[in-house]
RNA sequence: GGCCCCUUCGUCUAGCGGUUAGGACGCGGCCCUUUCACGGCUGAAACACGGGUUCGAUUCCCGUAGGGGUCACCA
């Protein structure tokens, strides 16, 4: 027993058949945020190993998603499909040992054996029919797997840092491959291997692993047995997200990678992250919580037993605490992005303090500064539309008069001026201010409109509301 | 179906034997206000059920129900 306990090294390990997904992202982050909490290494490993489903589209979306999310590794990412070798050499070490054994089963006598397990109501799995046979007794040549030889008898229990004790009973467990028919390793034997090379301590994944924990332990012990220093590794398996209706998160479901969310949904990667920490995981009442803070406070025992449905909402919500709180060159950047043409970052920016209160998600922030970039004449929403009656056009026409005259064009000089009109008139300030927004923003939501009048400028201002005002005598 | 796991407002969660069961999102109301937001205040809203253990159970134990996961030469 050494004295200091081993430096915690955690990894995420995705399997590159898709993009990054919300339930992946948030396993990596708590792996990424356990490791960095305990001052411990990072780690990332591609599970490429199924040749067919794997591709380095995927393999790109996925180190796209974790460096938006901003989760470092402190070692290049490890390829499994490049440690076959390795894995068949545990595996004849397994072997050699006598915890393994040739099967020499075929794929049709295995699929006859299942159905009639399934036919007499049996539970499914290998019956062990190589377990105990000599492999002198398959006719020479037959191709054969490897199978693990699994302990009989007795329980297997984890202390699980998420789910607490868990025991299944060995015969449950049975004798799986380790090493299929071509000598390629299988995920079991796979994982395992590597873990153990990567000097993981602590194995944080989805609870869908779970089972497979006590089908990997027996692996890690036989070698532990054979070769010393495969200690177990600490298992935290997180519960599932799950969709709105409480089903696991999949395609058929609407589930989208990340990438997903920040280009679709216009989220920023401070909300995501925050979303994503507090769903599953809860520390007293906090909320809204830095990366720092999150790094200070993560821990285990604050990961919760239950499976979370994910609310797009919530995370919205979040969203707009974070564009409220960021900076404003930044999202005049994204902004940008989000338009066709290339727009004056300029004036976009100066409206950015007044347009960034009122967006959830970038796209909103978006669309609430067409205005500013419009051209004349400008298309009415409907209500803008409804709103501009001969009353509004009227009225319209004695603002244009009035501001025509303003030399000061400050939002301050242009709302006195405005509600001295509105008083001298008897009219409430929002008979003018209403049709005054809908002239200059084309729609009845937008800033403040002194600050719009500023905005737009003088010029651009005026024709605006002379070109939604009555005509008037003098003209 | 076998095995494993889970169960506090609609949702995310706090609670770790004695609380008016707290917070957040969403929803309703009020305030602020030229609109929409933001912000502030406020309201409705939960311990799945049944047994135990205990002076006392949301909390501990056992069932039931419901939900989820997993059962490949996929990962």
């Amino acid at each position: 027993m050494s004295l200091s306990p081993k430096p915690v090294v955690t990894r995420f390990a995705p399997s590159p058949t898709g993009f990054l997904h919300i339930g992946g992202a948030r396993t990596a982050l708590f792996n990424w945020l356990f490791a960095r909490h305990h001052g411990g290494k990072a780690l990332l490993r591609i599970e490429d190993t199924d040749r067919k489903r794997s591709t380095p589209e995927a393999i790109e979306a996925i180190f796209d998603g974790l460096e938006w999310l901003g989760l470092d590794y402190d070692e290049e990412p490890v390829f499994q499909s490049k440690r076959a070798e390795r894995h068949a050499e545990v595996a004849a070490k397994l072997l050699a040992a006598g915890h393994a054994y040739k099967c020499f089963a075929t794929a049709e006598e295995l699929e006859e054996m299942r159905a009639e397990q399934r036919a007499n109501k049996q539970p499914i799995r290998y019956d062990g029919r190589w377990r105990d046979r000599d492999p002198s007794e398959a006719k020479p040549g037959t191709p054969f797997t490897v199978r693990l030889k699994t302990p009989r008898g007795g329980t297997t229990e984890i202390e699980d840092a998420v789910q607490g004790k868990v025991s299944v009973s060995n015969d449950e467990i049975d004798d799986y491959v380790l090493l299929r028919a071509d000598g390629s390793p299988t995920y079991m034997l796979a994982v395992v291997v590597d873990d153990h090379d990567m000097g993981c301590t602590h194995i944080i994944r989805g609870d869908d692993h779970l089972n497979n924990a006590f089908r990997q332990l027996p692996v890690i012990r036989a070698m532990n047995e054979i070769e010393g220093d495969w200690p177990d590794p600490r298992y935290a398996h997180v519960p599932l997200i799950h969709g709105s209706d409480g089903a696991k998160l999949s395609k058929r479901h609407g589930a989208l990678g990340v990438e997903a969310y920040r280009d679709d949904f216009g989220i920023l990667s401070e909300a995501m992250n925050n979303y994503l920490l507090r769903l599953g995981w809860g520390h007293g009442d906090r909320e809204e919580l830095t990366r720092q803070e999150a790094i200070e406070l993560f821990d285990l025992s604050g990961v919760g037993k239950s499976p979370s449905r994910f609310d797009l909402k919530k995370l919205e919500n979040l969203n707009g605490h974070y564009i409220r709180e960021a900076d404003d060159d930044r999202l005049v950047e994204l902004v940008a992005e989000r338009y066709e043409k290339s727009i004056d970052r300029d004036l976009l920016a100066a409206a950015m303090p007044f347009l960034k209160t009122r967006a959830k998600n970038l796209n909103e922030l978006a669309e609430g500064a067409r205005f500013l970039f419009a051209q004349r004449p400008l298309a009415m929403t409907e209500k803008a539309e409804l709103l501009l009656d001969g009353d509004a056009r009227l009225n319209l026409a004695r603002v244009h008069e009035a501001l025509s005259r303003e030399n000061d064009w400050t939002s301050e000089a242009l709302e006195a001026t405005t509600k001295s009109l509105a008083e001298t008139l008897g009219l409430g300030l929002g008979k003018l201010a209403q049709p005054m927004r809908a002239a200059l923003t084309g729609t009845t939501t937008s800033p403040g409109i002194f600050d719009v009048l500023v905005l737009l400028g003088r010029d651009e201002s005026l024709a605006r509301i002379r070109a939604q005002a009555a005509p008037t005598e003098d003209e």
